[in-house]
DNA sequence: GTCTATAGTCCGATAGAC
DNA sequence: GTCTATCGGACTATAGAC
């Protein structure tokens, strides 16, 4: 018997993303969470640096992720294709977990702050994915440049997937959006 | 005479420019910003929606001046050069003002919420900037995409240019990274 | 686990410009 | 009179200090 339930983390995250689901993110207070959790505000200050910062603690997964996806593509492959296919590999596994990315992209989406929490987690991302195109031997602004760029393929296939809309599966969705910036970018 | 001494809200944005520059964002109230420039945290409120806002009030007419570039590019142009032309119109801009623009930028980089801040900003640049290229008749996701590289590329050369070694102007360094990121994705 | 500083909101009051 | 800029004080919640 251990003294407390396990994995107060994990019901700490299903708390948040079911209370900022139901009213909104300002609309919750940390101290609603805790409780519906079953634990103290100054617990879920431990676990997460801020109110925010519940929503993307599985962030890092997906970095290591695509990192180690970048740095295993073949020799042969370009820079901008290296990010492509680990993107396409990272939405590979978003896929399979539709429902969930869909409800907490709705929960951003409503806030301004969760927003911008949202882009410096990729914009972090796509400083790590420039570091390990740097590790194949790419130089700057070259490495800079396919990662940035990359995020962005990412981002509108990401958008164009949480559309109700649309059918098709993320990594297509990733594929054809490199694609359409080829064509833009060789003046299409 | 007035009640009030002129222009508030000027003298806010000094005084805490002044004041996150000496000891940082992190250090600074918006009580000392407030007293520093005669009036109170009340009114500082008025002005802007937070602590931060205070840094970016300018943006909005850089935002303008962009969109209005990106509709005023001959009908030829295609729509990563007609970014990329207003991008550099822009850029020529900021370096009229370039050391007002480091500090500026010194003090962002030196914080993470502000940092956050900076990058919501030019993400709502680039939905402006793809809204106007959407009434040049352009569809997406081309537009979307032609907008969010054109970010990537100035937010690169932006870096590269507040970098204390690099003597190169602003536009100069756009144009270079919009070459290399057409490089990049023609697969060089 | 308690205490506290500070961000940010809300209601209202006041004073000058037009 | 209307509009806009200022100030006062009380209030909540976040987040960090102790």
């Amino acid at each position: 018997m251990t003294r407390w339930e396990p994995n107060g983390r994990g019901r700490l995250e299903l708390a948040a993303l079911a209370l900022y689901g139901e009213r909104g993110f300002e609309n919750t207070t940390v101290a609603e969470i805790a409780a519906l959790a079953g634990l103290t505000e100054r617990t879920f200050f431990r676990h997460f640096a801020d109110k925010r910062e519940v929503l993307f603690s599985g962030a890092d997964a997906l970095h290591e992720l695509l990192v180690s996806n970048v740095a295993a593509a073949p020799d042969s492959t370009g820079p901008i294709d290296a990010v492509g296919a680990a993107l396409e590999a990272a939405g590979g596994l978003l896929q399979e977990r539709r429902e969930y990315a869909r409800r907490r992209a709705a929960i951003i989406a409503a806030n301004a702050e969760l927003r911008e929490r949202e882009l410096i987690k990729l914009a972090s991302l796509a400083s790590a994915i420039a570091d390990a195109l740097r590790r194949r031997g790419i130089a700057d602004p070259a490495a800079s440049l396919s990662a940035e760029a990359g995020i962005a393929v990412f981002r509108i296939a990401f958008e164009r997937w949480v559309d109700e809309t649309n059918q098709r599966d993320l990594p297509e969705l990733i594929r054809d959006s490199l694609d359409e910036l080829k064509a833009v970018t060789a003046g299409k």
